[in-house]
DNA sequence: GTGAAAGCGCTAACAT
DNA sequence: ATGTTAGCGCTTTCAC
């Protein structure tokens, strides 16, 4: 009768007749252990079903070969495909992806660091919304933290943004080429610098390039769910409030709209153009295919993997960097010159 | 000088004039610590920048407060939607949710099951397309694991599945009821039981309770990304094969098929009818809307939960449990009688 | 080629 | 109310 369910290398060794060190050089492959010996523990490891205990292997190691991945949502599409990428790029390198969620809320952003803090990640991909610059830089992490997200924050970790300003600067300025009334949808002018500010920015500056006044009535804040896009396309015409173009602040939110505006039987794009900001995976097969901005996903999560790659590589303390990654205007069928 | 960069308890201990112990308690919120012995304890924790080795308490502990949810792929909307209920669920119970992915793999759901038993996660959930059932039989895992997914597995974990016949079966139906041939895009019905075969075995079964023969020229053999819709339909229209309607395998194939019948310049509904499978969230704003099957979102994350949680409270170890949720009918705008 | 000893950082159990 | 002991399962010396 064994005293427990839970096998251990001592009984192992124990059964193949050898020391625990000659199991855990077994187990690991390593070369100084002869034939016949390594045949009994192998033997011995079948017999009892041994499994290593990672939990202890971390303990004496300090590290884990898992790199978490914190994101506000997990069921947003935009990390849930960005996910998928750095999956790609990390396994290439022996490195498990796992992902959590944060709830883009302040706490569970610093709780996700602490948990890669406390050693269960060898290193942390977190996407900031909510969480102080000034909260970071207090932050004792070993583990190599990459920042990904909208806002460029003063802190010592390395930090990958897409260009937000940009981004919504091209958006805007395309659209104002046919049109001067430019619904936005989901911007916050008066915000910091989080990302409904900056892509607020970025549309307030392409009116000034333009030289057209900005109407704050065609400003209509939202969330960015599927159904704040709808309702914000109907408090706009539930308002009377002219428009002859949207930007939506995401493609979730320009799906809504789109739905609202097939609704009240506005055609798209002939009577009002659309562009969205993210370029999902089905921005291409929505009817009418979706003009986004393409935030340069491929470099973003290239940028993202060399950075914490080179971390963990342990590459002499460099200076933490900062990265934009350039923003694309993709013109698909929701603006009447399309590629 | 400190002698190393990672604060210990005994490093705490020592700042304080206490013991490990004392440290221990008061780090985990222990009743039995004087206040004034807490205080100073709680300075020379910040003034150290302690923070708790998870990795060791696991060790100690035995548990993680983790709970993996390994799926085929994390950009797949319908993973990505099942994964933040089952983090809504799990949070409320202290326990946090962390995906990974599998790749739809054999050898990446047996590294995740590998990975659970190896003690990083408390428990499991597994989604399993590729393995075998026998390989599940003769893995020793001490951690629960709770398995999901579209084949009813012979096996000694519990099991939650969708009803893919049924609804299937459903969405068929539907279809036949104004309609004679249903074209459908992914299903396999050579298959052994894998999710193309038991929705495959579904639309068979509809067309023989409504004794209509089956065309197996409708059927279109593909993978189940957007592009892969697209491509479905057009071979159909390529190779002048006639249909009055389509069942898609999954939303995501759907809305590739809708872009595709969109570019034919095919009428959705008039023309030609079409349901989709999964209801994800979208499917409600795409236009039309999406016709489509609730595989019971709502009730698979309450079972998983359900049942996960009562094996982690280490209920007698009862029978493996096989859970099957009902699949019900959305009619959207993709068919001519919608809700 | 193999083993003995020591200890990673923490906590349960038992002193005091 | 606080400290001591022991040990979770593994691996890094260093000895044989």
């Amino acid at each position: 009768m064994k005293k427990s369910a839970v096998v251990t290398m001592a009984d192992v060794a124990r059964t193949a007749g050898v020391s625990t060190m000659t199991v855990s050089n077994v187990v690991n492959g390593r070369p100084r252990v002869g034939a016949a010996t390594r045949e009994r523990v192998l033997a011995a490891i079948n017999e009892l079903g041994y499994q290593v205990n990672l939990a202890a292997r971390h303990l004496r190691a300090g590290r884990t070969g898992v790199v978490g991945l914190a994101v506000p949502e997990l069921e947003r599409p935009y990390f849930a495909q960005l996910a998928g990428r750095l999956a790609d790029q990390f396994e290439a390198h022996g490195l498990r992806i796992v992902m959590e969620r944060t709830g883009a809320s302040r706490e569970g952003e610093l709780d996700a660091v602490a948990f890669s803090r406390l050693r269960m990640y060898d290193g942390l991909i977190l996407s900031v919304v909510d969480m102080d610059p000034g909260e970071l830089t207090g932050i004792g992490t070993d583990a190599p933290v990459v920042m990904i997200g909208e806002r460029a924050l003063p802190s010592r970790f390395d930090h990958v943004l897409m260009d937000n300003v940009d981004g919504a600067r091209q958006a805007t300025a395309q659209l104002l080429a046919g049109n001067r009334r430019i619904a936005m949808l989901g911007g916050d002018p008066a915000g910091a610098a989080t990302m409904p500010a900056l892509r607020a920015q970025g549309y307030a500056l392409a009116h000034h390039a333009a030289g057209v006044p900005i109407d704050p009535a065609l400003n209509v804040q939202c969330m960015f769910g599927f159904q704040d896009g709808y309702d914000a396309v109907r408090s706009l015409l539930d308002r009377g409030i002219a428009f002859d173009a949207v930007f939506a602040l995401t493609d979730v939110v320009a799906i809504g709209a789109l739905r609202a505006l097939a609704d009240a039987g506005i055609q798209v794009p002939a009577e009002v153009e659309l562009i969205g900001f993210d370029d999902l995976d089905e921005a291409a097969y929505l009817v009418p295919s979706l003009s986004t901005i393409n935030p340069g996903h491929e470099q973003m999560a290239a940028a993202i993997t060399r950075l914490l790659l080179a971390r963990l590589a342990g590459e002499p303390a460099a200076e933490a960097q900062e990265l934009i990654v350039p923003a694309a205007l993709v013109l698909r069928g929701t603006t009447r010159s399309n590629g």
